[in-house]
DNA sequence: TAGTGGTCTAGACCACTCA
DNA sequence: GAGTGGTCTAGACCACTAG
């Protein structure tokens, strides 16, 4: 196959070829190209989930040094429009569409799946904390940083004054319709997680069922930051690509803490509505 | 003045100079650079507000090329901990302190005024658009975009189905305590907005007291996104850096729609917090 | 093995800020 | 004008993926 990389099968004839920009006009060559492949995008020159063209024939098409097509590439990538994988190429992110999370289930997963959704839990690990309180720890030590940097005082975080005892940490993605969709942490007593509870479940209605609780969400907090490199090996995105972050606490009916949680939800991935009843 | 820029005044005792790191281990150089400034900045070697070492004086410390350590400081200022001044210099950004905005009032503004803020107002840009249901629009175009795409189903979005006639769009911005921190669109009916409103308070206040009206908020949806080059202007970060998109609708005590908001949030210095009252 | 993206270099020139 | 960051180049080598 010797195919140029101006031709090719589908939607090629409404497939202009590349060509040099104008230079110099204000704007950087790197920002001119990242426009020019967006506009491809939309307009459909290059369909959703196709490869785009090698960085090589793209920077020889655009008559520029290939350093200055990866800087548009990249910016493309973060903003979620493209997609890049090692070894293999660059293509056109398929259909950027964000699901809606509404409120009122305790668990996302929970929320997810009421929406008809294909969604699954992949646990990544669970780790076992000693009692913070025993320890004069303020609680889970590192989880602070997940959640960001100062997002509330440290002596109201990570603590369960109604549940004293070591505690369990779950760390866990949810992907929908298997494609990863967040990176999520959550800390419970260990005391409530019963035994025989079942992994792909919700680990929030497996406490409210063993000890007969109602759980609630007592608040949520939400923010954006950039995804490090865990976030972007998880969640098959790239680094610094945003995140919609959205921790939360968990009471049961009489106000008791029972759980706190971190989310780390892809930003072009996911919506969360709330709809206030009035 | 001959200064070394290993040598320097405050806190300098604690500071260790910058030596090469170990290569080719798995990481990647300028990860292992972003990793080791990190470090150094949460060690506090570089005080906040502090003006890091040139671009080239770092790279010749790391025996590293310039562009290395310029990738370096780029994951750095996306992600909020560094901020760079064109032709100034690379800071320390100062204490990356997330603003609470607590859930309740009508307007952003209002909600960081009654925190005791020094919020404050500017605005950018009023546009008015011409009757939607006259041209057979589905609203105000372009203004979907800096929503995000997909966000709702056009029908719902942007049309006042019990104030007919042109609408008014209003962009601004608010700053707290004189720090970027919002970039915000707001689309409301023309008819409802009146022509004395102090440009310096909300409009929406303005709205409900000449009308007569109780405004609350309908619904809101938060996602995440990275900031373009306008935003990246007006909010004073870098391109790219993840934004908190924050939309929603306010609705009058008849269930009427009165306007659309849309806010494009620092995601270094805000924090939405819901608290949820039983 | 060929083709792709990921990293890194050495150097050039420009744009901006400030003394 | 000196010093800073911003852009761009030409080229090298490596890591990964696929046929």
């Amino acid at each position: 196959m010797t195919a140029a990389a101006g031709e090719m099968g589908d939607g090629g004839e409404r497939r202009r070829p590349i060509t040099p920009l104008p230079r110099g006009a204000g704007t950087a060559l790197w920002d001119a190209i990242r426009a020019d492949l967006l506009d491809r995008i939309k307009r459909l020159e290059f369909a959703a989930g196709e490869q785009l063209p090698s960085e090589a024939s793209l920077a020889d098409g655009y008559g520029v040094n290939r350093m200055t097509v990866r800087r548009a590439l990249a910016e493309l990538a973060r903003a979620g429009a493209v997609r890049t994988e090692h070894g293999v190429g660059s293509f056109v992110a398929p259909q950027p569409i964000r699901h809606r999370i509404d409120d009122g289930n305790i668990s996302l997963l929970e929320s997810m799946n009421s929406r008809g959704h294909a969604v699954r839990q992949e646990h990544q690990q669970v780790i076992t904390h000693p009692d913070p309180a025993a320890t004069g720890d303020q609680g889970v030590p590192g989880l602070a940083q997940l959640a960001g940097v100062g997002l509330s005082s440290p002596s109201e975080l990570w603590t369960f004054p109604a549940f004293p005892g070591p505690l369990v940490e779950y760390r866990y993605k949810l992907l929908l319709d298997e494609v990863p969709w967040c990176r999520s942490f959550a800390v419970l007593p260990s005391q409530l997680v019963p035994e025989d509870w079942d992994r792909d479940k919700s680990v929030f209605n497996a406490v409210a069922d063993a000890h007969d609780l109602q759980l609630r969400r007592d608040d949520r907090r939400f923010s954006a930051l950039a995804a490090d490199a865990r976030d972007a090996a998880l969640l098959d995105i790239a680094v610094g690509a945003p995140l919609l972050l959205l921790s939360g606490t968990n009471v049961d009916q009489h106000g008791r803490i029972v759980a706190y949680i971190v989310h780390r939800i892809r930003g072009d991935r996911a919506e969360y509505a709330l709809h206030v009843p009035r």
